[in-house]
This record gives C-alpha cells, structure tokens and sequence, in this order.
DNA sequence: AACGAGCCCAACCGCGCACCG
DNA sequence: ACGGTGCGCGGTTGGGCTCGT
C-alpha cells in the first residue's frame, strides 16, 4: 500500500504566497491557533497543501521570526551546535528561537560551510579546533546539557506562560506575550501587504510573487505608511487588513520596535496562542542565549581563532 | 547596456515518527 | 498489534537577484 499523498494535488495551488493567502492562513491561526494543517485548506478555502500552509506559517509568518543577517554570536552558535548535533537544524534552531530552522540551514548551506571550508583548506587544524578543543567538555557532556536546557527551557515557557505566573513577569519583561506574539505575526503580514502595496499599481500585471523581496527589504525599509495609501488595493487590503487585527498596523512609524514595545493598544484578548507557537520571551530568550553563551562558547577557543569570524 | 554565472532563499518533496482508533 | 493519519524534519530545487565581464 503506497503513502497516500499529503493532500490532494488537483487544484493545489504552488509557488510563492500572496499576501491575500498570508492574510487567510494569518485569521485561520489566530481563530485556531497552529496546528490541524490539515483542515486548513478546507476551513479557509485557501488552495495550498496543508503542509504549505504549516511551512509558510512556521518559516515566514510565525511570530518572533527575526529576518536579516546573522549575527556573529548566532554564526557562533550554529557552528559549535553544528559540530555538536549535525545537521540536526530543528534542534539547532531551538537554541536561536527568532530563527526558522530553514534560515539556518540555508545559511549554513550558503555561508558557513564555505566558510569552514575555507577555513580548513587555509590552515588545516582549525577544523580539529572545532571537533576537539582541549578546553571544551565532552561530546557526552554538551548533549546531556543541551537536553537538560532544551527540557527546562520548556518548562520555563510553560511557567512563563501560565495565566498565574504572568503577572510575576520582571518590570522589565512586562510586554505582554500574547500581544506580542499578536504584533510580530501582524508585523510580518504588514511587511507584506506594504510591499506589496507599493509594487502593485505599478505592475498590475506582475503576478504576486514579491513576497520575497518585500521581506528582504522591509527591515531596512520600515518607513511611514505613506505608501499604504497608493493604490486602491492598498487601500482595500489595508483597511481590511487593520479591521481585521484590530489596531493600526500602518500607523507605526516602526513596525517592529512597536510590536516589541508591548504596546497596550496591542492587546487582543480573542487571541489564544499555541505555547508552542508563542514568540520566545524575551527572559526565555536571554536565559537560553546567555547560558550558551556563558557555559558553552567561553569553553570553547574561538578567540583563539580571530580569523574566523 | 547586455549578458551570463553564481548566489540566495522560499518553497517543495519525501521520509520517518508519533499518535490514535 | 496494526494500519491510517497528521506532523516535523532534512534535503533539494527553482526562480529571482546580484555581481562581474
């Protein structure tokens, strides 16, 4: 008996999301929360496979997704958990949570293992540096700690998220989760629609496809809203857009440090986030980061080795 | 300015695992 | 125990973009 395919391929729409299919997967999470891919198609009249429709939330449209270059710090990072986990990029990704485990692998694909590779053929024991430093601990040791963080950082996030304990949050972590997991998701669909906005009435023919390098542009290009007011569509899917999520996207100078912010205009109470799905708190975030960075990578030599990075 | 090569990244594909009846 | 179903993951691909000639 063959695998029966994931969805039925008749009529299954592929290629490049809309902002329009974006929207409609958007209000399906946020009535649903994520996951039941499977009724998505069905419950939004949206034409893509149910496991599309899970990529392009996960990959794009998730909450907390930070978009751009990486860091040195992530590079560091995704390097030593590489050398550690293989190309394990879903567990590597859980330690960089504003990265999709995609980002990661294609930046490793693309940059760093040019990079080692580089690296490797211009001195020929930097690469041993990595697989056995004398100062790292043991293989045995780092899994046994990444499990142990990866366990409790959940249960961290399941304490953080309890309505009883978010209250107790620090004066520095007041921003409300769910508005911010609400912003962040708006945010990244207000990317879209921006772009997209500004490009349709000067191509009304060019299919809308631009979803890819509205992202790219858009963390440089947070201007005012003015361009959500050219064209009739921007007019229509905007209005739409802002009565859909309730507060006024395009009215923010800047999107993100908005959505970051934790503005009260943010809340949205209907909102019922999937804890799983939820962005990472900012307390999570720091603790996972700052531990790694702190028992793991002042272990390791990498300033022994400036050329890298 | 035109063209081709290489790069980049969103999306697709197929497999494996977990769960459920 | 077993088959069906849904989901997650890693590898791969295709098309747009950038850069060099």
């Amino acid at each position: 008996m063959g695998r029966p395919p994931c969805c039925d391929k008749v009529g299954v729409k592929k290629g490049p999301w809309t902002p329009e299919e974006d929207i409609m997967l958007v209000t399906y999470v946020q009535e649903h929360g994520p996951g039941n891919w499977r009724a998505v198609p069905n419950t939004t009249g949206l034409r893509r496979c149910s496991k599309s429709c899970r990529l392009r939330w996960t990959n794009y449209l998730r909450p907390g997704i930070k978009r751009g270059s990486f860091t040195d710090h992530e590079e560091k990072i995704i390097i030593q958990l590489q050398e550690l986990l293989g190309n394990k990029w879903a567990a590597i990704a859980s330690y960089l949570p504003e990265r999709t485990d995609n980002d990661i692998k294609n930046y490793w694909n693309t940059h760093l293992k040019k990079k080692l590779k580089k690296l490797q053929s211009g001195s020929g024991d930097n690469q041993s540096r990595f697989s056995s430093n004398s100062h790292s601990i043991s293989r045995g040791q780092w899994e046994r700690r990444l499990q142990a963080d990866i366990s409790t950082a959940k249960q961290a996030l399941q304490d953080a998220l309890s309505p009883e304990n978010t209250s107790h949050l620090s004066e520095s972590y007041t921003k409300p989760v769910q508005s911010y997991s609400y912003a962040s998701s708006t945010e990244n669909i207000a990317r879209l629609l921006k772009d997209w906005v500004k490009n349709t009435p000067k191509s009304e023919e060019s299919k809308c496809s631009s979803t890819q390098n509205s992202t790219n542009n858009y963390s440089d290009e947070l201007t005012p809203s003015t361009h959500c007011t050219e064209g009739k569509s921007g007019i229509d899917l905007s209005e739409a857009f802002e009565s859909l999520f309730g507060f006024e996207t395009f009215e923010s100078p800047n999107s993100e440090e908005f959505s970051r912010s934790g503005s009260p205009s943010l809340a949205c109470d209907e909102i019922k986030p999937d804890p799983s799905d939820l962005a990472p708190l900012s307390m999570l975030d720091n603790w996972l980061l700052d531990d790694l960075r702190k028992d793991y990578l002042t272990n390791l030599s990498f300033d022994e080795n400036p050329d890298l990075f």
